[in-house]
DNA sequence: TGATGAAATGTCTGATGTGACATATCCTAT
DNA sequence: ATAGGATATGTCACATCAGACATTTCATCA
């Protein structure tokens, strides 16, 4: 929508977990908590997961995926949707609430 | 991720509205909650549409899309993302906390 | 130092999502 | 009953995303 956002969003995600990760490149603010949005949704999958021991490729296996892929969704590649991230959390037993939980909280800063 | 969901997402976003719209069809819980999540966010669509008093071709101009999509993004098509209705719910104007809300609030029944 | 295991990055191919268009259905008012 | 606007439904061509594979980077340890 109003799509010049994609090497942004590339660029975006390169540069990340810098606080708010807001403007810094012409970024809208629908862009940005969108953004925002992915990169907690992502830092929940790393989290969950590194919470339960688990390697990518084992997170992987489990939900039906690829180390690459896993890897993709902890960094927030832009060639990963919410999609992937929501269903991967539920799959990893998130509740919704818990999904509200994290997408209302700004992106964590390293471990 | 375990995809046979599909056909299934068809029949469910056909007879859907019906309560939890669980099981009925054998969805995996995680299923379930996805295409919950769906419809609440569906549903979001269309309050905040209706509550703006616009008609499903004015937002989709506003939004850069056609008044089908918008159409489908309020049903909760199969063919829309989650991703597409996150990402309009944004241009409405929806801050992540209200979007946090949505997401774990059961879909609401009839107007 | 090099070997190992984990994670990151690049790219391919097939699967899905998207806007657009055409058309059909539904209201509501006349 | 019919016209009008609004919404729903089916389909297509093009774009984006998915899993997979190969390769590279990184950390740890002997």
């Amino acid at each position: 929508m109003a799509m010049k956002r994609k090497k942004r969003e590339r660029l975006e995600a390169a540069g990340w977990r810098v606080g708010t990760a807001a403007g810094f490149l012409g970024l809208t603010k629908e862009e940005a908590a969108f953004v925002e949005m992915k990169l907690a949704l992502a830092d929940s999958v790393r989290r969950r997961r590194q919470a339960r021991r688990l390697t990518q490729i084992q997170l992987a296996r489990r939900i039906g995926s690829s180390q690459s892929r896993v890897a993709k969704m902890e960094a927030a590649d832009p060639s990963v949707s919410i999609d992937l991230l929501v269903r991967t959390l539920l799959e990893m037993g998130a509740s919704r609430a818990a999904l509200a939980r994290v997408i209302s909280r700004r992106a964590r800063r390293a471990a």
